[in-house]
This record gives structure tokens, sequence and C-alpha cells, in this order.
DNA sequence: GCAAATACTTGATGTATGTTAAGAAAGCTG
DNA sequence: CAGCTTTCTTAACATACATCAAGTATTTGC
């Protein structure tokens, strides 16, 4: 399959230079694959063997809990990554559903494809080391707000910031998201106006 | 300064194999530092200029919030990292304070410094890849477990774990980093006895 | 070893958000 | 566009945790 047009170079030299022959390198690593949409591409219990990029579309991880509820802990757009990290790094069994949105294009690799890359093209080290420290400041920011501000407060950042999401995914999955109920979600939308 | 015993090097041979040369370019590019209790390392409003691996000691990180109650985001021992990441690696404001809880002794090392020894060690990106990588992963699960359990859960989650922390911070710190307030976290406790 | 400061506990009451249940609105599909 | 399904809203009531206020225990400094 010829890799349809992408972002995933750009997005890489953001942060590192590459030379023309890198960026071949990282190209051919990645395998394009196109989803359906409510696709399943992770379930619990699965060894994760991908993560990916993605290219177009929405996708989302979550769990559900003994009762049932499913709990969405992220949710990710166009030149955004996902994956289970725990899973895909330790080749432990997975905690996460991983699922698209909407019907998605996605540039895979897997655990082993990865590790080589880093070998043949040291740079990526420094993309992921610089892309992992960004996620982790940010997953702290999340966890500040959850702890210490007001369900309404944390929605109406996401407004403020004029949030993709929000136009694209269902208001249960934002509710979920936040971390509380639809219910909830549509109360404090009511509110506002 | 004689550079004290501690355990940065093999903290990074847990991850990485340094040649002796290598641990050489690191172990001169920290500098050691003893701190006092309660001693601030960072306010906010400075530019953060380091981040600290804890050899002896306790630091935690926190802000206060504009009713002046503090709000604590991360506690760590020895071996742990710790720093504001955003500050110090985008040299913007920092937004947190960072401060011993008793007497400690760190390894510092700055912005400049730093990005040097990823040139002269490269192997130190992956280091700090594998750190930054589990760190986000950990902050994913404290996110989880904040979001969708009750402050007691989390609590004795704690205790289970037998976290180290426990014994050595005041109660009212834990009450704090999981996001409760002191009462609360006394009444959990006498509930359990 | 005592006074003062700090840390922890307890109780009464308030509030944000959850739960349950039902109905209204919107989106799909033939 | 009719009917079915999914999504969103609304209301009454429940609950975990916060807040405020006071009291008790523990630590710290002289």
């Amino acid at each position: 399959m010829q890799i349809p047009e992408h972002k995933l170079i750009p997005y890489i030299q953001k942060w590192v230079d590459l030379l023309p022959e890198e960026e071949e390198k990282i190209l051919s690593a990645f395998e394009p694959v196109e989803l359906e949409k409510k696709k399943l591409v992770l379930k619990p219990g699965e060894i994760s063997k991908h993560i990916y990029f993605i290219v177009k579309g929405v996708l989302r991880s979550y769990f559900v809990d003994e009762k049932g509820v499913e709990h969405i802990y992220q949710i990710r757009l166009e030149n955004g990554w996902i994956g289970d990290l725990e899973s895909f790094f330790s080749q432990n069994p997975a905690k996460f559903y991983i699922e698209t949105l909407e019907a998605s294009l996605v540039l895979q690799i897997s655990n082993g494809r990865l590790e080589q890359l880093y070998a043949e093209v040291p740079k990526l080290e420094r993309y992921f080391r610089i892309l992992f420290q960004k996620a982790y400041i940010n997953a702290l920011q999340r966890l500040n707000s959850t702890m210490w501000t007001t369900a309404e407060e944390r929605y109406q950042d996401m407004v403020k910031e004029n949030c993709d999401i929000l136009q694209r995914v269902p208001q249960a999955y934002i509710a979920s998201y936040l971390g509380i109920t639809p219910e909830s979600l549509s109360r404090i939308r009511k509110k506002k106006s």
C-alpha cells in the first residue's frame, strides 16, 4: 500500500532535524492501516502489538469497571499518538480498550520494529523523550485540575481552549473523559446558557 | 566537593549500559547540594534552573491556590527525580514550589548542562525517554484512580503498597497528595481500625 | 521538662456530583 | 419521511467529601 499523505515527518521535525535517509528509514518502519468506525484495535488481556500515529480520525482508550461502566482516559485526534503504553512497552496484558470513534487512518509500528528503528535512527530516542516529557507534564496538569477544580471549571476550560474534541465526539464520552457522568455534564451545560 | 555515595549510576544502568568514560561524563555534570529541612529550592515565578536526583531525603512540589490552600502534586524520596519540568525544559516561569521535607542531599543539573550531556552521552536520551515513559504511565494511572475511585480506596492502595511516603511525611501532606482534606483522611483512617 | 506551636481528631452542616428513572430530541436506516 | 435507536435532558433523591469550628495529642525549642 502506498502511504497516504500525512504529517508524521513534519511532526517529528518539530523537535529533531532528520536527514532524508533518516526520513526514509522512519517511513518504511510504519505501516498504514485503514480502520472502520467503532473498530477495536486492542482489548484488555491482549498484548498490545502496536502504537498508532493518527493520520485521520479519532480514537479513544478506555476501560470498563466491575459494574460495566466505561471510563475514558484518552481521546486523540489527527497527528496524535495513541496506544496502551504499559502493555506495548512491557509486553504485559493490556488493561484498556482502544477503539476508533470515526473511520480512521493510522500509521502503526510494533515494539520490535520501534526498537530496531531507535538503533537505526538514534535521534528518534530524542523525539520520543521530548514527546513523553510533554505527555507527562500534560498528564500532571490534568491530574491537578481533576483533584482541585470542579467539573464545571474543567469543562469551561475545554470550551475556552476551543478543543476540537468537543465538536467531534458524543457528549457522554466527553463527560467520561472529564471524570463525570453524562447527566452532570448536561446540567453543567444548561447552567451556562 | 567530593561527591558522596549515591545510586545515580546504578539507577541509570537499570535501563542503559554505560562505559566507564560515560559514567565519568555523567557524574561530572551533576553537582551535589546539601539542603536543610523546609528549604525552598523553587518558587512560582522563578525560572527553574535545575532538576534534582534525590540521594537522601524527601522533597515535595506543590502550588498554592487563590484561597491560600496548598496542593501537593508530588512527593519524592531517595533515588527519585524531582523538578518543575514545564519550567525547566521550556524556561517558563515556574508554577510550583519545590521544598525539602527533611534535610536532604540532591544531585542537581542545569538545563544547559543536560543538553550538553545529551550530546556527549546520547544514551542518556534513551534513559530519560524510558524514565518519562514510565512517569507518564504512572501519572495516567494516578489520574484514573483519582477520577474513578474513592479517596478511601486510594488511601488503602497506598497502605497496601506499603508506601514509604506514609512513614515519612505528615498526614496532612498525604491527604493533599491524595486530593482530599486532612479531616477526611483522618476519618478514613478511623473507619479502618 | 514546660510552654507554645504544630499536627491530628471529631462533630455538625453544606455542596458537588452520583444514581435512578423517565421523557424529549436527534440521528440512522429502510 | 416513518419508525427505531441512540443520545441528551430533567427531576428527585443519595452520598462522598468539604467546610467550619472546637478540642486533643504530639512535637519542638528554650
